[in-house]
DNA sequence: AGTATGTTTAGGACATTGTCCAAATCAGAT
DNA sequence: ATCTGATTTGGACAATGTCCTAAACATACT
């Protein structure tokens, strides 16, 4: 692991715990036993150290969203993949707002991303729907926008509102969320599937 | 309006406008043409600015929250004026996050106004479905948990994915949301108070 | 009117922040 | 061994929120 990997793990790990904002580069360099002039060196601003973060979380994201999903029962594993995805980066998600208010790089990385997951959820709910999943009358604009504003912030409501849970505990809570709302639009076969991921939770 | 309130006024105006965050003491001051310590003078810390907003959102949303809602095209009216109130004091909502993590002040406050509006929702939802507005089988916590996720952060995703609309058009994109929920639990009755609404939002 | 008392304003000090830079140090190839 | 480029250091800089003292002001009382 050479010098830039280090500060990276570093700074996730205390921005993960502490927010972004929160964690200054001295005490960041502190933690390394470096000074704040060499943190720089490697990252000239901190927004720079932080785009590096949400290059690497994009690109585990990247991995979940390529995978086929066959079922809804494994359409709904997808999204519990990329909430643990979120865990790991939650500092990034808890700031969400105002980094793409502020960080020009990282919003305008973002757009593209955002393209990509909207169409391929739009993707995986016809595919669901041919496949007998899902009711053909659904309103799929809708589905994508609930899922989408779950997706970015159930973990700030989490932090917020249930920061007792454990994250498997937390994530548990907004996966089965979005199968409740499913099932209303949900073929027979649908809700079946939906059942067997709700008791795949338990254990 | 005395020295207090103005600046009041002229923080809420900047910090709608730039964020709470990045706009410093000193260009408040300078827009009201006083003197730094003259705003530390009214608000001790920049905390205490803030706290004084969320005062007077939560004063305001007391008032939407107290009225009856006999049905369900007033329940969904109800959520249209919080949504509004929430784009006048849209700073508070779009830190949100933040705010709960660093002040305490702020947070303790939130914890009791949360529980208010959770019952207060839960009431409303159950005396719908005694008005026959609501089957009878609907999974309220369900209900109640996309509610508040979406009451919480709609203004956050809005401020990211619309920010090209008007705030009226952010609104009705939300509160439409919130109606098209409600669908598959509705009765007929409800189901006709859910079009009256949505047609309420065309004009 | 003059004085005393309490409120408001001015102005600056302080520590902390992210950023930046020049010099010192190090490492590896010639 | 020496030169060259990469790395590290230590400090300067402006901006931030906070704090404090002295001046200015207003109000009430003698």
């Amino acid at each position: 692991m050479n010098k830039a990997e280090k500060i990276v793990a570093k700074a996730l790990e205390m921005f993960n715990e502490r927010g972004i904002e929160y964690v200054g580069l001295r005490e960041l360099a502190a933690e390394l036993s470096i000074r704040v002039g060499n943190i720089t060196y490697y990252f000239p601003t901190k927004d720079d150290l932080v785009d590096r973060l949400a290059q690497d979380l994009s690109r585990l994201n990247a991995q979940v969203i390529l995978e086929e999903h066959p079922s809804l029962f494994s359409f709904l594993e997808r999204f519990r993949k990329i909430f643990a995805n979120h865990v790991q980066y939650r500092c990034l998600l808890l700031s969400f707002v105002h980094l793409m208010q502020q960080n020009k790089v990282l919003s305008g990385a973002y757009k593209e991303t955002e393209k990509k997951r909207y169409s391929s959820i739009v993707t995986n709910l016809s595919s669901l729907q041919e496949r007998g999943y899902l009711s053909l009358e659904v309103d799929t604009d809708f589905l994508v926008s609930v899922f989408t504003l779950t997706a970015r912030f159930w973990i700030s409501e989490a932090s917020v509102s249930f920061a007792h849970l454990s994250p498997v505990e937390q994530i548990n809570q907004y996966v089965t969320l979005l199968a409740k709302l499913l099932i209303p639009y949900a073929t027979e076969k649908g809700r079946h599937d939906i059942r067997r991921f709700s008791a795949s939770l338990e254990s």
